[in-house]
RNA sequence: CCGGAGGUGGCAGAGCGGCCAAUCGCAGUUGACUGUAAAUCAACCGGGUUUUCCCUACGGAGGUUCGAAUCCUCCCCUCCGGACCA
């Protein structure tokens, strides 16, 4: 593979590269790529993680060495699961990386390959170094600009309530220069933190970190809009986001058939309009990560069967109104049903399915 | 620690001795209507129950009262102000 060849695949469908020279320069350079991705250790696994699993094996073909850094830490820190660090320690082994290897199997990466840090693990190995980390970060960012940085944590900065919050951003960006990652990586909604850490870098004498973002899948549920400085509609993604406080806004990757045809089919999918409409979205960068066909079964009365190549044209009839939200939905449904049967399987497995109940127990009360 | 303001159901926020399980709103659930969803309308929306009703509830513990979310006492917690320099 070329090194052309590589970054055109590292890059592909993200939505943010900081920078595409630094990561050029960087697989010219001939270093190993050391990437990493930080997962909190909360809710369940939803059709998101798929989409990032994509991601996954476009960055293994491309001969990345990949990192899931599950953040046990963090977790507690952000008061997930029942708020006390076990609790998170525990799940991130029992069920959480069970869920991202369904994840991956689901998207054709290769769970094996990945390599997982446990948090708590990781910190203890390294003692008081990644301590010094975390406060050279500290020391290199502003108040403020921490505060801001806390957004990272799914939170809104009123909700930033006790001294300890203001720990998790500058946690995660020591994560990056204790991992010895140059690429780091996380949805858009992280990349205040990535830019933390770059702006840090220089004063603890480390190489800025290249931050890739992918893109966030919208909630099945109506988006909040907002209007923004310019006047225009913007998406209030926090809100907009699959989050576990909104069950009905996100497809599990275990969930049954049934569950995904109920969730898919009530998910908010105005007629001939393609912004901010979650199943376009879905079908979008999900279905059309990579190239593909999706055919759309539907009476003949309503047009006939119809296969689309590729997502461009999909969108075209959808605004016409020649395709019809319905029909799509059943199509996505039974596309979600099909390409989320091994997680299914997975979890068949009695422990698994045991770790299963454990989370669902846990997240039910949160 | 001192002074001030507060702690009410998922959130937000009324009530301030009986008519309060607790106004209104948001969220949520269900149904009607649409070839989907949304919007709209209706019902529900602490738990048990079809209603009567019973239980648990308004930060915690006591108390006053025929009767307290509402008054009193103590405690816990949150928010704002309080150094110095001007």
């Amino acid at each position: 593979m070329t090194n052309e060849e590589k970054f055109i695949l590292i890059t592909k469908n993200l939505e943010e590269v900081l920078t595409p020279e630094e990561l050029k320069s960087l697989i010219e350079s001939g270093t190993p790529l050391r990437h990493y991705i930080g997962m909190e250790i909360s809710g369940k696994g939803h059709t998101g993680w798929v989409f990032l699993m994509h991601k996954i094996k476009d960055l293994q073909d491309a001969g990345v060495q990949v990192q899931i850094l599950l953040a046990d830490w963090h977790t507690w820190l952000n008061k997930k699961l029942d708020g006390t660090l076990e609790t998170a320690k525990k799940t991130a082994g029992s069920y959480f990386k069970e869920a991202l290897k369904a994840a991956a199997i689901c998207a054709g990466a290769d769970p094996e390959k990945i390599n997982f840090v446990l948090g708590s693990e990781f910190y203890e190995k390294m003692g008081s170094d990644y301590w010094a980390k975390m406060i050279q970060v500290a020391k290199a960012t502003t108040v403020s600009r921490m505060i801001r940085s806390t957004t990272i944590m799914g939170r809104k900065e009123t909700e930033i309530s006790d001294t300890a919050m203001l720990i998790y951003p500058a946690m995660q960006a020591a994560d990056i220069f204790a991992l010895k990652v140059n690429i780091a990586h996380a949805g858009t909604d992280q990349r205040n933190v990535h830019v933390v850490a770059r702006e840090a870098a220089a004063q603890l004498g480390e190489q800025k970190p290249i931050a890739i973002h992918h893109h966030l899948l919208q909630g099945l549920t109506e988006p909040i809009l907002t209007t923004d400085e310019n006047g225009k509609r913007v998406m209030d993604m926090e809100a907009a986001k699959m989050s576990k406080s909104k069950p009905e806004s996100a497809v599990f990757i275990h969930d049954n058939p049934e569950e995904i045809k109920r969730k898919v089919n009530n998910a908010f999918c105005p007629e001939g309009e393609v912004e901010f409409n979650p199943i376009l979205d879905w079908v979008k960068h999900l279905i059309f990560y990579n190239p593909t066909t999706l055919t759309i079964c539907r009476p003949e009365k309503w047009g006939g069967d119809i296969t689309y190549q590729n997502y461009e044209d999909l969108e075209k009839d959808y605004k016409e109104k020649k395709l019809h939200p319905q029909d799509l939905k059943i199509a996505v449904a039974e596309w979600l049903i099909a390409k989320l049967e091994p997680a299914r399987k997975y979890f068949e497995n009695p422990s698994r399915k045991a770790a299963l109940e454990e989370i669902e127990r846990l997240t039910a009360r949160e």
